[in-house]
DNA sequence: GTGTTGTTGACTGTCGACAGTTGACAGCTT
DNA sequence: AAGCTGTCAACTGTCGACAGTCAACAACAC
């Protein structure tokens, strides 16, 4: 319990917050208390002030001084701000993509489109899971480690979005069909048409998005 | 001494700590004694080690377990890696900045210019003032804050990049021509051409970069 | 002389406690 | 009754100390 067998304890508290706040296991707008989380993960307050600015620093908290911190709320400014961010970097991921991809590539990115569908056709729903992994291994074949790491860290602040907000399952069809659409210009290695095509998708993701937050609030 | 005045020790620290980052006083590659550097600093090592893993999150600092944190030292590859993310970003920003440019703007952009043809002109030399100066005026151009706190993000590594390097003169009169062409697009309201100047723009300081790299380290 | 192993030193990771600040409640004034 | 002021509790910010770990050095075996 106290020596750092292989992971820090800060580390570990990092992972845990991480998984309590995009679970939303700590409701969005909720004020953190750092000795009870404290207590509640078997550690001191050290290491948990250690993590809490780590999550802070993602973008997963936010510090107000001598006032600890709270999971962000989303406003309509920031959603559209986000995206703004996460389009330039995918966009840009998506062209390099097109340039570097290789035939291995080509085939996880068609796998993991096929899995989608079977999914989607099955359960009648797409999984976060799954569009996240097409995301991914779309970064993979971009390989920019640098650009990669950016973008993990915009979806992970996308995906505490989506814990607040409903789906509609009609954008999941056209969602479907614009990773089609980006394959397709990856695997022909058109850089410009796969920018274009993420552009548009996160374009309808974006909308999605802000639709969702207007009618919540 | 111990009561917070207006900012946190933390946070005089972080300033304090890049302060010293930036400028090369701690040397690059050179590891840092926390009880020394809380010493010096006239804190503890409690805000100390905030300061620590904040400026590592930006990049400014590199953490190894057990055995504290360096400042990073340039890699060929991570050159190409980190002018892979700012492209992507300034690209997206002078397309936004084209679009949604005042008139405020282009005379800001133009008073940047100005002055740096006359600092060129009279003491030979570019400052990096100067040239910072023009990416944040065109960065304020595309008022997307979002984009523009991760480009201010990178543009800080590349700083510290720079403060390992010597310049080539000779490539300060391109960056001003390069700058000319960016402030034409935007004044003319053409994304697609301001983001493909910025692209040539960043290629050759990348390409710079690269060689004074590769020379020296 | 080279490779291996035990020891030592310095440093990080962690903890518990104290001081200062903030927000809220109660009491007083008008 | 409404507004203001003083007090109080809870929490954060900070500090000093302890324990565990890693790397370098020295002694030894081969």
């Amino acid at each position: 319990m106290t020596p750092p067998l292989h992971l820090s304890l800060a580390g570990q508290a990092v992972e845990a917050l991480r998984e309590l706040v995009l679970s939303g296991e700590i409701p969005v707008g909720e004020r953190v208390n750092e000795v009870e989380l404290a207590q509640r993960l078997g550690i001191s307050r050290g290491p948990l002030r250690e993590a809490i600015r780590h999550l802070a620093s993602e973008g997963l908290l936010v510090l107000v001084p001598h006032r600890g911190a709270r999971v962000p709320v989303a406003d309509a400014d920031e959603v559209r701000a986000l995206f703004e961010l996460r389009t330039a970097l995918e966009c840009a991921a998506a062209q390099l993509a097109a340039q570097r991809r290789t035939a291995a590539d080509v085939t996880a990115l068609h796998e993991v489109v096929a899995e989608s569908r079977r999914s989607l056709r099955a359960g009648a729903r797409f999984p976060h899971r799954l569009d996240l992994a097409f995301h991914r291994t779309l970064l993979a074949a971009a390989r920019s480690p640098q650009i990669a790491e950016q973008v993990r860290l915009v979806q992970q602040r996308v995906v505490l979005l989506r814990t607040t907000l409903d789906e509609d399952p009609s954008h999941q069809h056209a969602s479907m069909d614009d990773h089609d659409r980006l394959v397709e210009a990856v695997e022909a290695g058109d850089g410009g048409l796969a920018a274009e095509a993420m552009r548009l998708h996160l374009a309808r993701v974006c909308a999605q998005m802000l639709a969702a937050v207007t009618a919540r609030g």
